[in-house]
DNA sequence: GCAAAAGTGTTGTAACTACACCCATGT
DNA sequence: ACATGGGTGTAGTTACAACACTTTTGC
């Protein structure tokens, strides 16, 4: 009987989306992520996290990039999925089962503007989050949880640095990150071990008060090759 | 232009399917997945993973769970989404959109009876895998690469075992999984400051020859309060 | 000269690796 | 008695954690 049922089911009626957590750091605000002011219901005039249906001949990733485009104007340098959230009634509306990924932006790619389909953009520390359309909390904590694990094995936190960035700026996202002090001496020690890191011969451009510090950049193919040796990175502390 | 047409697109048309890696262990096939052979078109006569379309009203999980049951016979107690596939033409048809779960199994499960879907239903090693439908070689091998990772930081390698196994059932399933040796004795020293094994006052059954091992079973209640304190395992050898 | 951030070494401790022989059982 | 697999300890080495003072710059 349900076993007839089951075998010929009814139409299948629910439709699929992407969305995107984009993350960004500064050290003032800590890590941040990129939230849109919806124009249209349902949860219009409300946060949510970038996102929209997927086309019918795009793949997910290319879904997740056009909308960021179409509703941020950004274009990120890094882009993983992340979950996929299929709970029946996570919209009012109808089904919506969304493949969620999340993002990481370098701090030079901040500058953004409200889309079509957006009322306003903008950047929120994630212990300062407003209020969030959909279950998009729970996605902004599987994309932190993800990203706070993700770190500690594989150097990613680059992609949310500038290209060229003092040694303390990495120290201080580990901190904001990880949520702890870190020994300075220990990290760069660490760090420099890995050998993933060129050392410049310019200093950091001051920014209020002392000593300007040594400016570094991530050695991108030097990281590709060890990765593609099945090198592991251990960089937990 | 066009984005007029971003704006209103056509109807979305592609179905959701959920499939399910269920892997299995025994000393002597090493890790294995359990494949249906299908019965219907695409595909029909060939080997693929279990799985099929979720329902309206049914969670993702739910559907992965119904699908092992109608096809195989088989309940889980290990389950976990693994990737969400959506390439829009791994399925000749239509666009098919799939999440994937991966399930473990333990070894007193094995029996499974071919469902109405399926033709037949059976265990392969995953270094002797059959020709498969769809793009289920990916996915399977993606399952692999997240248990492989999964099992050193996760004790979930428990999951593959009987309820009361030896310590070198253990030590096998590791060496299995990591694809090289493993010094005995640095492996005991290890999982036992894991602190996370009963010993019991029985041995193994013998299976040929040899000394019999002393039994043990997995602390499950003291590994959840474990892992909810936050704390970190490191099973990596 | 003082405040603010960058740079730098050592030492004790804990964990890891490598390694070989004896024991209990079945045949 | 012999073959098979289970059980056990140590020593050298390496990685980790904890710790404070000096240097360079802006104001």
């Amino acid at each position: 009987m349900s076993k007839t049922f089951h075998n010929y089911p009814v139409e299948q009626s629910m439709k699929l989306a992407v969305d995107a957590v984009v993350f960004g750091y500064t050290k003032e605000t800590g890590l941040s992520v990129l939230l849109i002011k919806r124009k249209i219901a349902p949860f219009a005039h409300q946060w949510a996290i970038p996102g929209g249906f997927v086309h019918n001949n795009e793949s997910l990733e290319d879904g997740v990039v056009r909308e960021l485009q179409e509703e941020t104007g950004l274009t990120v340098n890094y882009l993983e999925q992340l979950y996929t959230f299929g709970n029946p009634d996570r919209d009012p509306r109808y089904r919506v089962v969304s493949v969620a990924y999340y993002a990481l932006v370098k701090p030079d790619s901040f500058v953004t503007s409200a889309g079509s389909d957006a009322e306003d953009v903008s950047w929120f520390a994630v212990n300062q989050l407003p209020s969030l359309a959909f279950d998009h909390v729970d996605i902004i904590n599987s994309a932190i949880q993800r990203l706070r694990g993700k770190i500690t094995y594989e150097p990613i936190g680059f992609e949310l640095l500038d290209a060229k960035f003092p040694f303390s700026d990495l120290e201080h996202l580990y901190v904001n990150l990880l949520g702890r002090e870190i020994d300075r001496r220990n990290f760069k020690r660490k760090i420099k071990q890995l050998d993933l890191l060129i050392e410049l011969d310019e200093t950091a451009p001051m920014s209020s008060a002392g000593r300007p510090g040594k400016l570094y950049s991530f050695n991108k193919e030097k990281y590709f090759s060890l990765k593609n040796r099945g090198f592991l990175f251990d960089m937990s502390f």
